[in-house]
DNA sequence: CATCCAAAAAGAACGTCGTTCGTTTTGTGC
DNA sequence: GCACAAAACGAACGACGTTCTTTTTGGATG
């Protein structure tokens, strides 16, 4: 409270603890609660006092950021197959912003930071789907698209779940309501979150769909007839690794198949 | 500019107004650009007489994303088979935001608003999920989790594109590195943006999956000697519509699929 | 050990923003 | 024609992020 002006005996302050603070805040306030006064009284330091540390409100957020990232585990690229691994990292990403949910809006906006652990993670993961056969110029997209899914379905996880329940529902949208009440019957059975639902089936969706992707980028080497019985959505397999430049040549002319989608 | 106080002798203000002006407002000033002195600027009005149509700054942007909203097409589903149009449909959904990019940050985290106009969105694309083969508890999840791929990819969409490319890079992240500039050169090779590659990969994976979900819960009607070759990623083809509940019945002890997924 | 300087806190002030309230003018229904 | 609602303006407020100045302390230098 009481502080003098001047340099304190023991600092009080650093980028650390300012990121920690503000996510203890932002759990506790929610995002509209967070802001740099109710921070500083958290703190027990004025509002200017962040300046000799950060750079600002968004610098802030940016090394709240980091905090949340920095929980997310991406060793299991290093020991097991691709598919797999994506699955796992996939899931622990989602729960590290799960964990705070008043944050997912906060930081789902943010551009992305340059922090070296986050770099180190996108290693991680780059280099496990090097050796699961993919090719180069594919290893970004799917690592993307992937995170896409999940940042989509964290924004997804806080969506107020009162959204279509009022008025004009079941005269517009019979079959609408009809599902969500499904949905919801099924999400209250296994005792989930319905939001989970939504992201098991994409993930699996999208793990089973990079499968066939890889599959057929690598010179369709097995054909449908190798393809064991309920291999399609059930226990791990993993394409063979391939060395890069491996997959049937053709002509640059040729587009691999994941670029032969609907025009925009 | 200049107007007496009063009522006007023909109104200049209205809810849709407003909307469209607060999107022009955003396209040319950016998010950080848009405020209410300035979207009351662009309309020549004072601040405070835009609380006799909308309630606040939420609101707008509440109607700026119906606006929004509004420009997708949903019809395909009438149409076409479901998966099909899922693909369109995603293109298009994409498409819209991707028309106004500063619009993206402001418009994802917002609670979705229970327009009717979306409604009978969601209403479309259910009754074609239905007419798919789909089970009623699963329609609204496949519907999110595309939804949410959708979203993400948005917001990739109008990240920075300098994110990674300084100091530490090379040194800390080589292969990582190396995959960026793969994925850049085949972008710029095709003449498209870098994130239209995540979006295509992902959306044609995620498309892929669902096929290879609905078949395995039409009890494997299909089995993989039946799959066509080329069909795995290759030309459209639709799984039979069946009838809802026709699906191989088993107990409720059994659990579909998609929820055999690795745990949270 | 005294001195100089940088670091880190408080304190004061500013400009912007979203919002509310009161006022003024105009249109409309009884 | 008159009351009332609608829709604009204008003034004011409180909160917020930020900057600049001041004050105090720690540490390096001679």
């Amino acid at each position: 409270m009481g502080r003098r002006a001047g340099r304190p005996a023991t600092p009080v302050l650093s980028r650390e603890i300012i990121a920690r603070a503000a996510l203890a805040l932002i759990d506790e306030a929610g995002a509209e609660g967070f802001s740099l006064a109710a921070l500083a009284q958290r703190l027990s330091v004025r509002p200017s006092s962040f300046y000799n540390h950060v750079d600002g409100k968004d610098d802030i957020l940016a090394a709240v950021r980091e905090l949340v990232s920095d929980s997310i585990d991406a060793s299991m690229f290093a020991r097991l197959p691709w598919d797999e691994a994506l699955v796992l990292w996939a899931h622990g990403y989602r729960a590290a912003f799960a964990a705070h949910p008043p944050a997912i809006s906060l930081l789902a906006t943010l551009p992305i930071t340059g922090a070296v652990r986050t770099l180190r993670m996108y290693e991680q993961v780059v280099v496990g789907l090097e050796r699961g056969g993919w090719p180069a110029e594919m290893i970004i997209p799917v690592m993307v698209s992937v995170e896409s899914f999940i940042l989509g379905s964290a924004l997804d996880m806080v969506a107020p779940p009162d959204m279509f329940d009022s008025g004009p529902l079941a005269a517009e949208a019979p079959s609408f309501a009809a599902a969500v009440r499904a949905r919801d019957g099924a999400a209250a059975a296994r005792g989930r979150p319905p939001a989970d639902l939504s992201f098991e089936a994409g993930l699996a969706a999208i793990a089973d769909g990079l499968r066939g992707t890889l599959r057929a980028l690598n010179g369709e080497t097995r054909t449908p007839l190798d393809v064991a019985p309920g291999e399609l959505n059930g226990e791990t397999r993993t394409a063979p690794d391939v060395a890069p430049g491996e997959d049937a040549g053709a002509g640059p002319a040729e587009e691999p198949a994941w670029d032969r989608a609907a025009p925009l």
